[in-house]
DNA sequence: TGAAATATGGCACTGAGTGCCACTTCCGGG
DNA sequence: CCCGGAAGTGGCACTCAGTGCCATATTTCA
């Protein structure tokens, strides 16, 4: 069934999937920025023009093209009907994203270790996070447009904490266990509050 | 009672004062990518050698030193007791960052407009923010050993959201209201939830 | 006042990322 | 089958951020 793909796509993938295992090799071996773009390009047999054709950052080839799992998220997204609270859309989505990631977990493992410990990496991925962010901003706008922006603000920012921290955890335990069950104890620690509060003008006074 | 400034020390103050104010004259009106370290070093009467003694990046010219800003809130942390909750005294730190913030308000104005719109400063911005985070995980941990790691992250976490939120909600208001008030207001979102689950012994299962 | 400490400038260098153009490879229709 | 256009590639030159080194100037303090 596979959907007949010519050939030059099939090359595409192939170079891509190249680029990234050579990538990971070398810089397993040397260390981030021990490698240069065109070490990396040069053992995949491709001109360091053709890598940016490919990944938009030198990051890019460890952590993932960005667009790959912001499609994810919409798709998921798009699935939940209007009706759906925000936050459970926000969990179906990143239920996708987590399978994904479970898929091949001892490479996450050694790029989260990376991660840790290359500031350039570091900050490649908080962009990356901050793009979830804003497509689960957009999502929580379109689902209650009348309700208060900052709250909705907040929410965004306090889903993406969640998810945040469950696949921190979910790696530091070796990604052994599995990442949904992060993902939904660390967003049941939230949805409670937020929802309850229908029109609320003040929150609360502690 | 200026505590005895010796000459060297007020030069340097002069020196940042002026790079600061020359970048942001020219990236306001040229854009941040128009604008080299050249130019503003040349702009300053420095060579680009001692802008880099001033500054770690060249974003950091407008953002301001991560380290400033941390000590601020390691310092405003340290003068919390122990027995104090890890939220309030998160409160307390951003109260003391929030009044530097509400010191130049029109400057911070202008800084988050081209943040928004200049993904180098962007991804700088989350950087720093990333390490305000740690320091609310390290202060949290430090007052509560206790508890479970994971709960304790993802209450930084949330701590840190809510205060982007209030942050920038503040600045897309054109920062007229009172920073402290928009903090109070996101950090009163998440103190309720989190607190009241002492011991939650649930992790697996589900 | 003179020596040690510290700040600065100039310079050469690495490497990320961009733009351009010629060349090759693939695809679809006749 | 083949040919013309579309898509992909390589080479090259370039800009600029950021680093390291050393000689020189300035400040401090004894």
């Amino acid at each position: 069934m596979t959907t007949t793909t010519g050939l030059r796509e099939r090359k595409k993938e192939a170079t891509t999937e190249r680029l990234r295992e050579v990538a990971l090799a070398l810089v397993a071996e040397r260390g981030f920025d021990a490698v240069s773009i065109d070490d990396i390009a040069a053992a995949a047999d491709v001109s360091k023009t053709t890598f940016y054709r490919y990944f938009e950052t030198k990051e890019d080839v460890l952590l993932g093209k960005s667009s790959d799992n912001l499609e994810i998220l919409q798709a998921a997204l798009a699935e939940c009907p209007p009706e759906v609270p925000a936050v459970d859309a926000a969990r179906h989505a990143f239920h996708q994203l987590a399978e994904t990631y479970e898929a091949d977990r001892t490479q996450k493992v050694l790029v989260d270790r990376l991660t840790r410990t290359t500031p350039s990496l570091a900050a490649r991925s908080l962009t990356h996070q901050a793009r979830w962010e804003e497509v689960i901003r957009d999502d929580g706008d379109r689902r209650d447009p009348k309700g208060e922006p900052f709250t909705r603000w907040l929410l965004a920012a306090q889903i993406i904490g969640a998810v945040r921290g469950a696949v921190s955890w979910w790696l530091a335990e070796g990604a052994e266990r599995e990442l949904v069950e992060f993902v939904d104890e660390a967003l049941a620690t939230l949805a409670p509050p937020v929802r309850p509060t229908p029109a609320a003008p003040r929150r609360r006074g502690r």
